[in-house]
Order: C-alpha cells, then sequence, then structure tokens
DNA sequence: GTTATCACG
DNA sequence: ACGTACGTGATAACA
C-alpha cells in the first residue's frame, strides 16, 4: 500500500494556536483564536503536502497507564485555561463536520496513537508526516516518518523538519536516544523525574561515551564524577520508570481502517454552518472557491441594456411588492452607468448604460421609483440619494426625511451587531442569508473594482446581481430580527431619517479659508524648527524626534533619565510619562511643545488643506455605522476631532467660515452624559442637584467632600469633575488615580464617598453590569443594543473592561440617541420653515448650523429647543449656544 | 499592515 | 496578582 498519511497532534498544535493567536470571540462570547490557528495551521499542511489520509488525535481526561506506573505524571502540569477548554469539544465537532478522522482512546496519550498509528502506516508503505507543538515525539522520527513542528517567529510561522537524521545532526542522538536522554535527564512539563543530579548537558555525555541507558548501567563504575555515578546506582530504578514513562507507545490496539481517514472534500454543509456560527469570515472564503468551481450559485441575472425592454421592468417595479437595488460605489456624478434591481428572489436585472440605454435615463428610472413610493431597499441608502432626489429634492408622503420604506441594510445590519467591522454585501449574505458568495477578489481575479466596472464583465454584472439580489432577500429577515429585538423603531424613526440628514450635511461641507490655513500652517514651520535645533543641540546629536523609538533612546539611555519601559516594543515616550519627567531636564519641555506643533502642522494644517474641494469647502463623510456605542464618526477628514483645548490650536477654528450672507450658529449640551446617567439611574440625589440649577461639579464636591458649596475649592471642584467623569467611563480607582495624579487610596476614598452620595447611581451602575452577564448584551434608553462578549471571558483585564464598557455603553449611547433625533428635528423643522440655514457638522454633542444672517433669531429659538426636547429625560436638557463669524467665535 | 501618539467628545 | 479609564480617526515610523 503507497500514500501519504498526515497526522496532527490535536492538543498540542490547540495548545500553541491559542497561545499564538490573538483572542478571538463570537457574538456569544464563545473564544474561537484555537480553533481559528489549528485550522490554519492545518491548511497550510494539507495544501503542502496533499496526502491521501489524515487523522487528528487526541487527549482523553482518563488517567493513562503512565498514571498507574507512577501517580504524579504530569502532576505538575497547570489547568487549562477555561478560554482554551471551552474550545477544544467545539474543535472536534469543527473536525468531525469536516470529515476528519478523529482518534482518541481512554488509557493512551495522543503521543501514542500519533506513535502508533505512524509506525503501522510506515510498515505499510506509507509515507508519514506528524504535526505536532512540542519534541517529545522526535524520537518516533525515521527515514520516512517525518515530525513537522511549527514554530512561530515573529510574525511568520516557519516549519522545522526532522527525518531521523536531522535529529542527530540537531541534537547529536539517535531518535531512540531521546528517550534515554529523557529517561536520565527527566522532564519538568511532564513530571518525569529523571536521575537527581544529571541534568541536560550530564545525559547528553553519558549517551554519547556510553551509547544507551542499558550499556550505561552495565558499565555504571566508569562514570567519572562521584556525584553522578552515586546518583546513577542509588537512583537505577528510577532511571528506568522515567524511560518508560518517556517511552512513546507504538503498539496501541487502535482499530482504523484508513479508509476513515481519507481526505475527502472538507467543505461539507455542516462545516460551512459551524463556520458560519463561530464567525470564520476567511474560513468560509474558502467554501467561496469551491462555490466558484461547482457553481451551486447558479442564479441567472438578466442583463438589460435595451431601452423597451428596461421600460417595461421599471414599470412591473413600481407594481412589486417592494424592490431592491444597487448601484456602483465610486460613482461622484447623478447618473449611472449601471443599475441593479431585483425584484423578487430570482428575479434580478443588471442595466447597463450604452445601447438604448443612457446614464441619465438609469437614474431617471430609479428617481422616478422612488418618488412612486415603492419600498426600496438598499446598501448605503446615504450614498444613493444623490440619484433618488436629483430631480426634486422634497419628496411628500414618504414621512420623516423622505425615508420611509426604504430600508439600509448595512444600517440594519449594524443595529443588530455593532461590533463587527464590514456590513458589506458578502458580510450580509453570510450573516442572514447562508449564503457564502464569491468577494470581489475572486470575481474580479487581477482587475480593480473600477477596472472591473468600466468594462462592465460578466463577472461585475454578477457582482452587481448579488449586491440587489442580498439586499431583497435581507430586508424581510432584517426586519424580523430588528423587532425581535426591540429596535425596529431605533431603525425606523431614528437611524433612517438621519441617512437624509447626515448626507445633506456632506453635501452642504463647510467653507475652509485656504490662504488662511496655510499662513496658520507657515507660522508653525518656524517655531518647529527652531524646537528642532534645541532639542538636537542638547541631545548632542541629529535624530529624528518623531519616531518614538529614537527619542527613548536618547531620554533613556542617553541622557539616562529614568521611565523603564512600558510598551512591548520599547519605552513609552507618551506626553503623560514626559510631563512627569519635565523637572528633570529642560529637553522635555521642547519635545512637548514639538510634539503639539507637529501635530498641528501635519494632521491638521497640511491634512485639511488636502480636502478642500473646488467649491472652496470641505465635505467629510458621516458614518453611521462605525462605533460600538451609536455615535456617528466622521472620516475623510475627521471634522470631530479639531483642536479645542490649547489656545494655539483652537485659532485654527477661526480657518471655518460661513458662506457670503452667513453666520455661524453653536449649540452644544452641557453635561449630556451626566445628566443622561441621572436620568436612567434615577438618582434623588442627583437628579435634585441638577434641578437646583448650578454647576454640578462643584455640588458634588460640596456633597462629597461635606463642604458648604460656596466653600468648595478649585482643586476640590476639579477632583469632583475628575470623578463625574470617571463614573461615566466605567470607575476604576486606578484610572481616576492615574488621571489625577493621586495615590490609590485616595482615589478609592473620593469613589466611596461618591457612591455613598449618590447611591442610586452605584445600584444603577451594577445593575447594567449584572444584565449584560445575564443577556449578553445592555441597552441605551431608545433600544440600541451593544453586545459585550469579553464579559464572559476567564481573562481578568478582558472581564474588566466588559464591566466598563456595561457601565459606559447606555450612557454613551442614550446620549448618542438623543442628539441623533435632535438632528432630525432640526432638519425638519429648517425644512418646514423654508430656511435657508443648513445643518453642517456635529460633534457628539455639538451641532453647528451655518445660518442665513436673516434667520438667525428662528435658528437659535428653534435649535435650543428642538435640542432641549429631543429626550423627555427626570433632568432638564441644557444647551449652550453661541454665534459668530468662523468657529472661533462660535465656540 | 501594525504600533505609538495625540486630536476631539 | 492581574494592569485599566469610555468612544473615535489621522499621521509618521517601522517592519
Amino acid at each position: 500500500m503507497s500514500g501519504k498519511l498526515i497526522l496532527f497532534d490535536g492538543h498540542s498544535i490547540l495548545n500553541r494556536a491559542f497561545y499564538g493567536v490573538p483572542d478571538l470571540s463570537t457574538a456569544q462570547g464563545l473564544h474561537t483564536n484555537a480553533i481559528h490557528g489549528f485550522l490554519n495551521i492545518m491548511f497550510r499542511f494539507l495544501e503542502e503536502e496533499k496526502p491521501d489520509y489524515i487523522v487528528v488525535a487526541f487527549d482523553r481526561k482518563e488517567p493513562t497507564f503512565r498514571h498507574k506506573i507512577y501517580a504524579d505524571y504530569k502532576g505538575t502540569r497547570k489547568p487549562m485555561p477555561e478560554e482554551l477548554h471551552e474550545q477544544v469539544p467545539v474543535m472536534k465537532d469543527v473536525l468531525r463536520a469536516m470529515g476528519v478522522r478523529i482518534v482518541e482512546q481512554a488509557g493512551f496519550e495522543a503521543d501514542d496513537i500519533l506513535g502508533t498509528l505512524a509506525k503501522r502506516a510506515q510498515e505499510e508503505g506509507m509515507e508519514v508526516s506528524l504535526v505536532s507543538g512540542d519534541r517529545d515525539l522526535l524520537q518516533i522520527a525515521t527515514d520516512r516518518i517525518k515530525i513537522r513542528i511549527p514554530k512561530t517567529k515573529g510574525a511568520r510561522t516557519e516549519v522545522e523538519d526532522y527525518y531521523a537524521r536531522d535529529v542527530e545532526e540537531k541534537y547529536g542522538v539517535t531518535p531512540e536516544g531521546f528517550i534515554d536522554l529523557k529517561a536520565l535527564m527527566g522532564d519538568t512539563a511532564d513530571n518525569i523525574p529523571g536521575v537527581p543530579k544529571v541534568g541536560e548537558k550530564t545525559a547528553a555525555e553519558l549517551l554519547i561515551r556510553f551509547g544507551d541507558l542499558d550499556r550505561l548501567y552495565e558499565h555504571v563504575e566508569e562514570v567519572p564524577k562521584k556525584a553522578v555515578r552515586e546518583s546513577l546506582m542509588a537512583n537505577r530504578d528510577l532511571a528506568y520508570l522515567s524511560r518508560t514513562l518517556a517511552t512513546i507507545r507504538v503498539d496501541c490496539p487502535i482499530e482504523l481502517d484508513w479508509e476513515q481517514a481519507r481526505v475527502k472534500d472538507f467543505y461539507t454543509p455542516e462545516a460551512y454552518a459551524l463556520f458560519q456560527r463561530l464567525e470564520f469570515k476567511s474560513m468560509l472564503a474558502r467554501f467561496g472557491e469551491k462555490a466558484g468551481e461547482k457553481g451551486p450559485e447558479s442564479e441567472r441575472f438578466f442583463r438589460i441594456s435595451d431601452l423597451a425592454k428596461a421600460k417595461e421592468i421599471f414599470r412591473k417595479a413600481r407594481e412589486a411588492e417592494s424592490a431592491a437595488f444597487w448601484i456602483p460605489e465610486d460613482e461622484s456624478r447623478e447618473e449611472l452607468t449601471a443599475l441593479s434591481l431585483c425584484l423578487g428572489e430570482g428575479t434580478v436585472y443588471v442595466f447597463l448604460s450604452g445601447g438604448g440605454l443612457t446614464p441619465r435615463y438609469l437614474s431617471g428610472e430609479l428617481a422616478a421609483l422612488y418618488r412612486s413610493g415603492q419600498a426600496l431597499s438598499s446598501f448605503s441608502v446615504k450614498r444613493a440619494y444623490r440619484i433618488l432626489l436629483s430631480e426634486e429634492e422634497d419628496v411628500k408622503g414618504r414621512g420623516i426625511c423622505g425615508s420611509q420604506g426604504l430600508f439600509d441594510v448595512s444600517i440594519a445590519a449594524y443595529l443588530l451587531n455593532p461590533l463587527k467591522n464590514d456590513y458589506d454585501v458578502q458580510d450580509v449574505a453570510r450573516e442572514y442569508l447562508g449564503r457564502m458568495l464569491p468577494g470581489r477578489k475572486q470575481l474580479f481575479d487581477k482587475l480593480s473594482y473600477a477596472q472591473a466596472a468600466k468594462q462592465k464583465t460578466e463577472s461585475f454584472v454578477s457582482y452587481a446581481g448579488y449586491a440587489a439580489l442580498v439586499c431583497y432577500a435581507a430586508r424581510s429577515v432584517l426586519t424580523q430580527k430588528l423587532q425581535e429585538s426591540g429596535m425596529w423603531e431605533l431603525f425606523e424613526e431614528i437611524e433612517m431619517p438621519l441617512t437624509r440628514v447626515l448626507y445633506e450635511m456632506e453635501r452642504e461641507g463647510v467653507a475652509v479659508r485656504r490662504e488662511e490655513l496655510k499662513s496658520y500652517g507657515d507660522a508653525l514651520v518656524e517655531r518647529i524648527g527652531e524646537l528642532e535645533r534645541s532639542i538636537h543641540e542638547a541631545a548632542g546629536e541629529n535624530f529624528n524626534i518623531n519616531s518614538p523609538k529614537q527619542l527613548g533612546e536618547i531620554l533613556f539611555e542617553k541622557l539616562g533619565l529614568k521611565g523603564g519601559k512600558k510598551t512591548k516594543t520599547g519605552y513609552s515616550t507618551a506626553a503623560d510619562i514626559l510631563e512627569r519627567l519635565a523637572p528633570e531636564h529642560p529637553i522635555i519641555a521642547d519635545i512637548l511643545e514639538y510634539r503639539g506643533l507637529t501635530k498641528l502642522k501635519s494632521t491638521y494644517a497640511d491634512g485639511l488643506a488636502d480636502y478642500i474641494g473646488a467649491d472652496g469647502r470641505i465635505h467629510t463623510s458621516f458614518n453611521q455605522t462605525i462605533t460600538a456605542t451609536g455615535r456617528i464618526s466622521s472620516t475623510e477628514p475627521n471634522l470631530q476631532n479639531i483642536p479645542m483645548r490649547t489656545p494655539l490650536g483652537r485659532q485654527i477654528r477661526k480657518v471655518f467660515v460661513p458662506k457670503e450672507g452667513c453666520v455661524f450658529t453653536d449649540a452644544d449640551y452641557s453635561q449630556i452624559e451626566l445628566r443622561v446617567m441621572a436620568h436612567l439611574s434615577g438618582d434623588a440625589q442627583l437628579i435634585e442637584a441638577y434641578k437646583s440649577d448650578a454647576d454640578i461639579h462643584r455640588i458634588t464636591a460640596a456633597k462629597v467632600f461635606h463642604t458648604p458649596p460656596e466653600e468648595v475649592t478649585d482643586l476640590q471642584r476639579r477632583n469632583a469633575k475628575a470623578v463625574n467623569f470617571g463614573i461615566i467611563y466605567g470607575i476604576s480607582s486606578f484610572g481616576l488615580s492615574q488621571d489625577l495624579n493621586i495615590s490609590r487610596k485616595e482615589s478609592e476614598a473620593y469613589i466611596r464617598q461618591y457612591f455613598e452620595t449618590y447611591p442610586d447611581v452605584k445600584r444603577y451602575l451594577d445593575g447594567q453590569v449584572e444584565q449584560a452577564r445575564q443577556t449578553g448584551y445592555v441597552t441605551t434608553m431608545f433600544g440600541r443594543r451593544r453586545p459585550i462578549p469579553e464579559l464572559k471571558s476567564g481573562n481578568f483585564m478582558q472581564r474588566s473592561f466588559g464591566e466598563r464598557v456595561a457601565m459606559n455603553s447606555p450612557i454613551q449611547g442614550t446620549a448618542a440617541d438623543i442628539i441623533k433625533i435632535a438632528m432630525i428635528h432640526v432638519w425638519e423643522q429648517l425644512k418646514v420653515r423654508g430656511l435657508k440655514s443648513r445643518l453642517i457638522l456635529q460633534i457628539h454633542d455639538e451641532l453647528l448650523i451655518e445660518t442665513d444672517s436673516r434667520e438667525t433669531e428662528q435658528v437659535k429659538e428653534l435649535l435650543i429647543h428642538e435640542m432641549k426636547h429631543a429626550a423627555d429625560l427626570a433632568v432638564s436638557l441644557e444647551v449652550d449656544l453661541h454665534t459668530g463669524k468662523n468657529w472661533f467665535d462660535a465656540k
């Protein structure tokens, strides 16, 4: 019999993967990193070797024959961490689902099973590879049994291969010699005793001189060192016992027909379902490749370029129950070179411009379909508005912000699990439709998306078709899940209307004075140069101050400042560390100033300039599916982190200006998160504090420090403020002590006193953690969920993080919900009142309106009103409003 | 592509 | 004993 057998040491590879792969877990909180790592290793070897047979061996938890002869065998071994332990049965399920033969046998270890199978296969004429994470198995290497040990070297994994001759070459002993070596020196990992006084060196010397254990004992008198000789003679039984323990058995009574181990198609429906449950995205892609070859996805998409046919289809579309569409992503024009439309499962049309169809016609038909009131589902409705709204801005009869009946698949998927990175076609298809679609890479092969779109290849048609199909099919599934989880109203009344608001905010953009931005940057350059010279002089050499590595070496080695290591790569040079060091050396102050100025220059002065469009305005993107808590984020550029806290940085806001005839109106919520917490906790003291309409930090300081409010010192107020923030972040005494630069003890006292002052706040926060433990998630006032898988972790750090998140997310999330509601109401009011003023930016608790000078009073009134009344809380929502001729003045 | 740092709420 | 504040995005350095 010939053929190739590959054997895997189950626990050893799983163990290696567990410690080598960063923590991963599913939304349900099941850890999966070891399984993922195992499969990666396994696939890698399978691809390389293309074996005919495969077996994975596992240990059983019952004692083995070794325990019978030596009770302490493996006695020193620590139990497996829970995060790994829970993965073992799942790993076995995965292998079974893939049709991989698992062998385990009571009374024997995986090593014995592997040894037995390897020898048996060799005798039958097979070639054998044995993959294991540890070196114990080297003893069974021969010239036809190759032991393969994956090693993680830096980021890559390398494999060490050992035939018998490689073992001799590297270790100077034969594979059998390995057994005797262990018998003499013992093994702490397995708790094999060995002979006292004999370590690795001595054992190797003895074996080189005498050959093997038997011959060593025949000539034991010839051992030169007295101590060793006597120990050997006194511990003869122990040596032989150790040898037995160390010997891998090759005669286990295993019943295995090789046919049961034959490599078959791993990509079974069972494996698919399991991978999906484990959220193994990249693994599922393997099914996609297979699917591409075999083509079980046999949908046919109708390719349309004929005007008469197109007209007929759009007529049908208006009468269909509902429709889903997809449009190309990177077209900024208000016309369409391609459009796909799904009117029911199996009815997908892909329109391509050219022939009788013009881009103008396609976009017009889609807009008309929207205006007809047809329910439409799509990915990124926000992006689609440029087409949907191309003919007229106001759409009557479609509810708030014209979004009624529109369904954004990505947003729905985001609400159901906001922790994911992507909500694209493949993700949704996999997650909610149980279908693996070919990814772009597979579909377009070497072509980029843009090239494929331009050439309108067959694969482009199928990509477009799938996208519409998925939108259509996902709508009902996602709707049901949103309803079941109590998030339908959140979706329908907040998130969907918001798409329109954000679309128009992005389209409006904000005007930026290019020349002023330039001169702001130029002014920085001079001072940066001065600082650079001064720093290099103080250091005594030129180096790159921007490199934390080089800077750390200069500060902590050359200049000998004490800072120690803080990051895994070297010294930390973060600002808070340097600030503590400032009195030690004048260079520190310069470095901090240099850092601040270069940040302003590169990120803001230079960075923003690249985004000023031909219209003199910056159009950021507001993303609605990024954050875990429900906030929106801003990218390209990020306009939510424009400097504010330092006087110089703040100056940059002067370049953000309203257009001719306008002023800026800027309104921000006063301590919205603290007020939300007062409401959610129902704490009478905190609510009362807010009703008194005074400085909350001062009142808190008075209560916490038992001082009359008017006698509260600045320091006390500052500390109380830090505690207030800490509470919202999911307080920890360590964090607070760091922030205030005080001792752990003092911060603990602050926290204790805070909770004594506001007892229901404590009850509330504890309740959130408890609820998260019970259900796996927390919710905001408006039903938004955040799953917290970290709470199930066995890792203290992860679990603590989960607890803090459980406390913070409902607060941050509710505040995010409230300002979203305010934005929708403000947008609507501007619209119904027929005002020219426009909402242009949102910065979490702040709204900026480019206000027509004749409308300032109206805008002021409506903005304050809508923000204050966006939600009905136990405390009032207060708003600070300013106007100005630029963003600096309006804050 | 990842890491360290720092800008904002 | 563990080693921390919550949520983001952009840049430069370095692998």
